[in-house]
DNA sequence: GTCTATAGGATGATAGAC
DNA sequence: GTCTATCATCCTATAGAC
């Protein structure tokens, strides 16, 4: 939530006047920080408004209620996630020396340097019995699914493997696994299995909250 | 949560007057139930207190603070975690037929039938930055580490594997993705994937949610 | 486009009766 | 051991000024 505040406005506008467009990704980049750590429940419309610098009753102006707010968060991850694996999709195909599994594993490693994208996304994958968000989430998931089934070619076997590996990839993250890097044996074992030659993303991420 | 409902006495006791390490269990069962539908913060002491059948002052007077019921409630998920492996362990040791990651598998997927337990530890897996729950679930995941690594005897990657597997699971019982059995192919198969002969647990419980 | 003020409704926790 | 009554706080959302 660090690269919210004093955020430079795009365009020479005025700091207190600024496009609608602009506050809105502001505030949406400040609101899936807020979400992806308290949660749906714990986030409050409040902190939104104050990690993105503006009063509270704008924020629920400008999204009608802190549900809705959660769904554009949701979308806005998801439409994150996916332009992430289509870009890497489109630097080439599958090929023997570089899987296409293993490149998108980096780069949804790459994806957790935005924690709060993947931890919202989290929070709305254990929400599937709220009739708006649970439907929602789902929606979201498949859409994840189908991309990696058809655009990128998986087979079920891939999809389902690649998808476990990153909720727990997830998970790790989730916990802050790294607080206990330096002080647990099973910690440390834990997150070097679950992340072979990408630890130091994840290592340099817990570096930069304690910092 | 109906298995709540006019719970019968385990002992002698009038209905309004139990022992009060049978009312506790009652009431954490409730809990379990509560967390594991809306999360920490969506969870109410009060909508706890009514799916238990007692008044919300005295759920909080029995435990504390909702803080201090969520971490017994952590305890106590972890603990019938534990308690299903170890069971599973001493049936026997691991073997060609029946190798170990798989009987586990097997009664991870029967213990989702309690699914509040399963869903209360991953709202817990997600909330590492709170400093006393976020302590608690790593202490929790560690504990489970462990006694794969050690007691169950797994080698570093097939703990690995059977987490990422598990906690794969776990986000389809949170997205209620059996929700979207029917009408949607890529769900469908993404269940049967996730779910080599245990689907039928699976969609038996998503039958037990809608009756 | 953005804020201040505030209504209206939960929610966690305490006090104290039975 | 369990409840009723209640306080203080917090939270979403609205009204309306600038």
């Amino acid at each position: 939530m660090s690269s919210v505040t004093s955020a430079t406005a795009p365009t020479a506008v005025p700091a207190t006047r600024m496009r609608s467009a602009d506050r809105r990704e502001l505030i949406l980049e400040a609101a899936t920080g807020v979400f992806g750590e308290l949660g749906y429940g714990g986030a409050t419309t409040d902190k939104v408004a104050k990690a993105a610098g503006v009063s509270q009753p704008y924020v629920v102006r400008m999204f009608g209620t802190k549900e809705q707010l959660f769904l554009e968060v949701l979308r806005r991850a998801t439409g994150r996630l996916l332009a992430v694996f289509r870009a890497e999709l489109a630097k080439g195909p599958d090929s023997l020396d570089a899987p296409l599994n293993h490149r998108f594993g980096l780069a949804y490693v790459e994806l957790l340097r935005d924690r709060g994208i993947l931890l919202s996304l989290m929070h709305a994958f254990v929400m599937g019995s709220d009739p708006v968000i649970g439907k929602a989430a789902r929606a979201g998931w498949l859409e994840v699914y189908a991309f990696l089934r058809r655009e990128a070619g998986f087979a079920p076997d891939e999809v389902n493997q690649f998808l476990a590996n990153g909720m727990l990839l997830n998970t790790l993250v989730g916990l802050r696994m790294s607080d206990d890097f330096e002080t647990n044996v099973d910690a440390a074992e834990c997150m070097a299995t679950a992340l072979p030659n990408k630890l130091e993303v994840l290592l340099e991420l817990g570096e930069a909250t304690r910092a």
